[in-house]
DNA sequence: CGGTATACGATGCGGTCGCATTGCTTTCGA
DNA sequence: TCGAAAGCAATGCGACCGCATCGTATACCG
């Protein structure tokens, strides 16, 4: 069994390549996009995108993948910087804070997310991996919203479950209209803040 | 001056055209449409197509501008069954209900639109259409708040304009998600009554 | 009636695309 | 050490694609 393959080293190339279809989706849309193009922008030969990728759609499917990935990275990271024990309140500020693209690499990430929408309809595959994640900051949100609640920060009437699904779903709109510039991320983060101080009472202490 | 054109005519012929494009957009996505596919789709021949449209760009964007008229006029239809002199509030819920594509006619154009939405990015005049009407609509959902706080029945610290960007931003969230199947209808539904609920009050009518 | 513009159908051209194929070099394990 | 697989580069094929072009039939107006 001869030359075994360094799989570190094949997915950085891998990945070398998903950027520059990045970078070529950015610029103009994900079906402006050839194999050829890719390569170009990569600096590669075509041949070696064929080596690392079966077809377009896997490509195209792996950009995505790893534009998601950037994404959740971005949001630990974030989190990370937080200190120890923040409350869920805190946390969840944070999170969908990241999901308005403040950070220059999760506003790349949300703009090639975003250009994969149209196809979700028609590929479940592609919809799959754009919602991944989603419940985890779900499930987040409503404790968010119950820590506020028992502690009298807000109204006992709301639903948790059903706070927590406005706010994702909107953060994520929010998200995706200032990645398409059809809003400015300053108009999102404070209609973002807006709802924020509604559902969840004034934040106590900063937040950022 | 010879063969005036019939506008009249001219426009039916640019429909049936576009709505075999809508066909092709449900069934596989805005990428996978050929001018050969729509001609075949629409049961006509190439040439005509061709003399319909300027370009293949040209029939893209007016196959969403159509699509979008549909959306308005769905509206009205339903706005004009709800009798006279409806207030801003059974107003505001109609359209916003009709947002998440309650009707046939109005799913389908919200999933044809939700194709275009990954060029909005790349196409300015897409982004343009995309987003036509909305002011129109925020205008409604603020009156909507106001009259709410007026007649006491909501929080009158609630902030008009931003409450109904933020109905807005969702209603057209949800309807996207439901078109592309990532949500159910109902479940859209249920999010949307209850966030209009808890911005305007429990509804003291019907408001079907 | 004749001419001009419309309303097409048919055909083909230049270009691009995804992908299969081929072949060379490198590297590692038996 | 040698052979098999990995890691590429190069090339070409067949299938489109958008669009220009050309031909023709038809209807309207002076």
């Amino acid at each position: 069994m001869p030359r075994a393959v360094d799989s570190q080293q094949h997915e950085r190339q891998r990945r070398l390549i998903a950027h520059a279809l990045w970078r070529l989706v950015e610029r103009a849309g994900l079906e402006a996009v050839s194999l050829r193009d890719v390569a170009a922008e990569a600096g590669v030969s075509m041949g070696r995108v064929q080596h690392y990728f079966a077809g377009k759609d896997d490509m195209l499917l792996f950009g995505l993948q790893l534009a998601q990935e950037r994404l959740g990275e971005r949001i630990e990271q974030r989190l990370a910087r937080l200190g120890t024990e923040p409350d869920a309140e805190t946390v969840l500020r944070a999170v969908l804070g990241e999901l308005l693209g403040e950070h220059p690499d999760t506003r790349q990430a949300l703009r090639v997310s975003a250009a994969y929408y149209g196809r979700a309809a028609s590929d479940p595959k592609i919809a799959a991996v754009l919602t991944d994640g989603d419940d985890d900051i779900r499930a987040l949100a409503a404790d968010a919203v119950r820590t506020a609640q028992d502690a009298g920060r807000t109204d006992p009437a709301l639903s948790p479950e059903r706070e927590a699904d406005l706010l994702l779903t909107l953060a994520t709109s929010l998200g995706v209209d200032a990645a398409l510039s059809l809003r400015s991320r300053h108009d999102a983060r404070a209609a973002l803040d807006y709802a924020l101080d509604r559902t969840l009472g004034r934040p106590t202490r900063g937040h950022r």
